[in-house]
DNA sequence: GTGCCCTATCGAAAAATGTCAATATGAACT
DNA sequence: AGTTCATATTGACATTTTTCGATAGGGCAC
């Protein structure tokens, strides 16, 4: 269950077009957010707050320079998010359905 | 962009920990919306209303049987979700920056 | 230090989401 | 036809999320 709810924090983070957009954008490289910002027409305190989230839930890592902020994927987030969504599709050895529905699941 | 929001929608659903808990029950094999319901304390038009989603982003598909109703993963639906995952993350032929950002995109 | 630039945080408003009870639909059985 | 059961839809409400303007913090240049 935690398992769960800690996995579908970065789906969630990805629910948003605009952020899903923003990790388009870092897969090309590290960028600055105020390069990212000038792609969207949203504001400063908007990006920082769709920064923060994707930061939070393991996808992005923020690196300070001076007063600029690098924004850059995390492989390891990225590796994380993989394995989470295979985990949850494939019904093999971590399926949660397991403990809850132990007469059908995990058997195959 | 339509891309992205139409790729996004597939997390959106996945974001809400119930939503990702029902497709990990799923992922052991069909189920019976009754069956599902029995595992979670919400209301059966809350239920229904999940499935509705799950549905709608292709993840997951549902199949009538009488009064009954049977829902199901898409295998289609998983493939393109871990492909637009990749997409969006690996930065090669498909990420949308190539258009935003071209003079440091996609020239690895 | 002072001023300027970049980013983060705060507070508030609008929009979207999750949830339920009530109701509707639709199928099977009598 | 009427009843019952499983599911879908509707309407309402509370919570969360998205967004902005305003403000604060931190670094750099003068």
């Amino acid at each position: 269950m935690k398992f769960i709810i800690e996995g579908s924090r970065v789906f969630k983070a990805l629910g948003d077009p605009k952020r899903a957009m923003i990790v388009d954008m870092l897969s090309c490289g590290e960028l600055c957010a105020c390069m990212i910002l000038e792609k969207f027409q949203i504001s400063q305190s908007t990006l920082s707050h769709h920064m923060k989230l994707l930061c939070e839930c393991g996808l992005v890592v923020g690196r300070n320079e001076g007063k600029w902020t690098y924004y850059s994927l995390s492989a390891d987030g990225i590796a994380k998010t993989k394995q989470f969504f295979c985990d949850i599709t494939s019904g093999k050895e971590n399926c949660i359905c397991k403990e809850m529905n132990p007469d059908r699941c995990c058997n195959d």
